[in-house]
DNA sequence: GCCGTTTTCGGCCCGACTGTTTTCAGTCG
């Protein structure tokens, strides 16, 4: 079994013995653990074999025959025992707001409640409130929670987050109390999808923003008010905290309500080794605080580099932080152009000429073309004379548009049932680039679209492998497929893989680049744009490769037009 | 369940807020 799978089934572990209600440090082990393991590779035979893998912090003796049962046996009894003795539905009881650990303990014993069904007959028929420790504001709280969980989820895109918070958090600075205000938690640490959201403000005087804030037009319920914080669930589902602090303490609350959870453990960790002691407020040593202007300046009090959001995970940026200045993460200016994009002469919105404008008014000087392959019927994919057709029309954009700006003509083509792709190899020796993806077919098994996949990318005509999961995120899950094996191949044959920047999909996914990258390939961040507008979800694609540690070096778009040309030249089949 | 040069037992990040209490446990981030 892999390192990333045997870190699921430890944390797997560790929320199964939460909604049991057992020893909640014993809990937090198996998490521990987990995370431990996200920073090992992939193959964990080597670390076994040298006896190395028990040095990994966070596992201990008893952790460590887990893992190394997992590892070699693909097995783990305990685990098995513990997901045959645990009721099915414990687990969901975890996302009511309101209840943990212990609430859960408490209803399981006192009323048998083993899932969301049973709870919320239960409070419904009053049963909750009378519980000890319970009451009817609790009970209440509890159904209005299973309502949201089982309306809208938990979770919402990136980009459903920004459009929600960006009035906010526009009202909260033009306050005239508000000195600064920032957007905080997963989403400054452009997670793909966020749960929920929060503001963070400097103030002398919180009480009239936070006043404000509950009574916006956007607000459906409040949820907590206190006077520096409060909490509420906006019309749309999810949740908002605003927080307000003064302005000596807005670097440590920013860097506490940025996260994740486990960076901020390891970084308290860090400051309890010196003798000090950190919190959202202050860095505070036995002779007093030590005050920070900047989060630049609290990471250089605990002897380390600045460590931008996107990396902000515990998955070893810290101890590569320790040892020194960490690459500077790649940013949206860095790219010079983009590729994968659609226009009307396939399921595009825009022309090729209002593309070519649109990508130019957003300082990119070239534009990779990539229509939909013929059998792509749904989309409008494009016939062989129509992909003619459409070379002559860029070549004669081309030739007007000069030196100042580069069309280069590509296709998105379809990777057909058995690997092979949806143009005959004379068509596709006629572009400047393939990228190829799956549309079809998504039901195969594992074993069979992993071929499949290998196959196309191994065509020595194919550029980049597009959207390589097929994921929607919150819609629907990848087709299965030994994504590791996939990655290993496009690494032998030279071939890109796009970090597709469409915020319902952003694949390849932060963790699988950071593996791409492990093995030196590069990767291209592609908008796959259906519109003009689809062009500024690059912003998206760049959220990903920040987080998957990636520089300028590593992703291809960043290249000048010429040296694209160059190495479109040199894949290509003499 | 992990960890250790003040500890092999007794800690484990910690502060705000809520609701249910009548001084605090539980949850959340």
């Amino acid at each position: 079994m892999d390192t990333r799978r045997i870190a699921e089934v430890l944390d797997e572990m560790g929320t199964l013995l939460e909604a049991r209600g057992e020893d909640a440090f014993r809990c937090r082990a198996y998490h521990n653990a987990a995370q431990a393991l996200k920073a090992l590779p992939p193959d964990l035979s080597e670390l076994i074999a040298s006896n190395q893998l028990g040095e990994t912090p966070g596992l201990g003796k008893s952790m460590l025959a887990k893992v190394v049962e997992l590892a070699t046996t693909g097995r783990l009894e305990s685990y098995e025992q513990l997901r045959q003795t645990t009721p099915p539905g414990l687990v969901a009881l975890l996302r009511v707001p309101g209840l943990g650990p212990k609430k859960i303990k408490v209803l399981r014993e006192e009323l048998q409640i083993e899932g969301l069904a049973d709870l919320r007959q239960a409070a419904e028929s009053n049963q909750v409130a009378s519980l000890k420790g319970f009451g009817t504001k609790t009970e209440a709280k509890i159904l209005e929670g299973i309502n949201f969980i089982e309306s809208v989820g938990d979770r919402i895109l990136q980009s459903t987050a920004r459009r929600q918070i960006g009035p906010i958090l526009d009202w909260v600075r033009a306050q005239p109390a508000t000195i600064k205000a920032e957007a905080c938690g997963s989403l400054r640490r452009q997670k793909a999808t966020i749960g929920d959201l929060d503001i963070l403000f400097a103030s002398s005087d919180p009480a009239p923003v936070l006043d404000g804030f509950i009574h916006r037009p956007e607000v459906a319920a409040v949820l907590a008010q206190g006077p520096t914080k409060a909490s509420v669930r906006l019309a749309e589902g999810v949740q908002c905290d605003l927080r307000g602090v003064s302005l000596t303490q807005f670097p440590f609350a920013l860097n506490y309500f940025t996260g994740s959870k486990e960076h901020n453990i390891a970084m308290r960790r860090r400051a309890i080794a010196r003798g000090w002691k950190l919190n959202e407020y202050s860095l505070d040593g036995p002779e007093g605080p030590l005050p920070c202007d900047s989060e630049a300046e609290i990471y250089e009090r605990l002897g380390l580099a600045y460590i931008e959001p996107e990396l902000r995970e515990d998955w070893g940026e810290i101890e590569a932080a320790e040892r020194g200045p960490l690459p500077t993460l790649v940013t949206r200016s860095d790219l010079i152009g983009t590729f994968h994009c659609h226009t009307d002469w396939s399921d595009g919105g825009a022309t090729l000429d209002e593309m070519v404008e649109a990508t130019r008014a957003r300082g990119l000087t070239y534009l990779g073309i990539a229509d939909h392959s013929r059998s792509a019927g749904y989309a409008g994919g494009l016939s062989i004379e129509r992909v003619r057709k459409q070379w002559a029309a860029i070549d004669a954009l081309n030739t007007k548009l000069g030196q100042t700006f580069k069309i280069f003509k590509g296709t998105e083509c379809d990777i057909l049932g058995d690997g092979s792709l949806d143009y005959p190899d004379e068509i596709l020796a006629g572009f400047d680039y393939v990228v190829a993806s799956v549309h079809s077919l998504f039901g195969l098994s594992r074993e069979v679209m992993t071929d499949r996949v290998i196959a196309a990318v191994k065509n020595p005509y194919v550029t980049m492998l597009g959207h390589p999961t097929g994921r929607l995120l919150l819609a629907r899950d990848g087709y299965a497929i030994d994504l590791e094996a996939v990655i290993e191949a496009c690494s032998k044959s030279g071939t890109m893989i796009e970090i597709n920047a469409n915020p319902h999909r952003l694949d390849l996914d932060d963790e699988h680049c950071r593996r791409a990258k492990a093995l030196g390939m590069l990767l291209v961040i592609n908008p796959d744009a259906h519109s003009t507008g689809g062009l500024d979800d690059l912003d998206y694609g760049i959220g990903v490769a920040r987080r998957a540690n990636l520089t300028a070096a590593d992703v291809f778009n960043t290249r000048s037009s010429s040296e694209v040309e160059a190495a479109f030249a040199r894949h290509r089949p003499v």
